[in-house]
DNA sequence: GGCAGAGTGTTGACTGATTCAAGTTTAGGG
DNA sequence: CCCTAAACTTGAATCAGTCAACACTCTGCC
């Protein structure tokens, strides 16, 4: 049912420092599963496959695997965290203001910082986040 | 001690449908007063002018001055919410990772969106917020 | 294959920003 | 000056996320 091949998370985990557990191959699945999810939504999803893992195990692991840069934690205001398995592509987000709906949109540049700043203030910028704030088409038909 | 001249607030108030309250022109104060503080920083700074002033108060005037249009809140990633006065103008925001300072940044364009999707997804987009993400020259020192 | 111990997971309590709700006060038009 | 909706007070509740103590299990090493 999935057309994309599945990463070999067990391989992905090994390499980084990271020790190769149930609950965080778990983890990875799931946020791979569910791009953009919230960790409610992959605590569930985790459950699906291992019914008694503890929140905090989940907490853990998705810290952890960020991290590791192995997941990225996306936060629009006014929402609670979010994750997702597309990493070191640069991408940015199109939030909808009504739903709370995420896509993806890439990033012309590719890069990370994609943008430079008029005026750095003496800061070391590494990174440039982007959120296009707008209507998703069922919200703005409504 | 200010060099530019604080705003009008009263007039600023009056010229949405909101109604005059020492709380709300304190807010205000509060907010030009200090850019970018949090909550707390801000009840803190109403309670100088007001002591008895609820926190009720103050959440429920960041909210309607918010949503007049009057304050902008933002709220980076692992951050609680902070609000700033400088509305209109479209800046952008510099971040530090360690200590979680902000720093405006002019946006080159000056309009929103300065920025332009390249796949919209069939959004209608309003908004561009971007957040540059790195050290402050203090963080970066140490 | 068995051992050791640092890294992980479990459990359960706790924190802290934010929200809800019921009742009281007040700004501002008539 | 009065009235009414809007705003404020009070106090409790919510909920994502964190802390801490203890139990378990990967992984490297013998």
């Amino acid at each position: 049912m999935c057309v994309v091949t599945p990463p070999d998370f067990e391989r992905l985990l090994r390499g980084t420092a990271l020790r190769v557990t149930r609950p965080r191959l778990a983890v990875l699945g799931a946020v791979h599963a569910h791009p953009h999810a919230d960790t409610d939504t992959i605590i569930g999803a985790v459950r699906r496959e291992i019914p008694k893992v503890s929140h905090q195990a989940v907490y853990d692991s998705l810290h952890a695997l960020t991290a590791a840069g192995l997941l990225r934690r996306i936060q629009p205001s006014g929402s609670v965290a979010r994750y997702e398995t597309r990493i070191g592509d640069n991408h940015h987000h199109l939030v909808c203001r009504s739903c709370g709906t995420i896509a993806d949109v890439d990033c012309a540049v590719g890069e990370a910082p994609c943008l430079t700043a008029s005026e750095d203030h003496g800061f070391s910028i590494d990174e440039a986040e982007v959120v296009y704030w707008g209507l998703c088409p069922a919200c703005s038909t409504s």
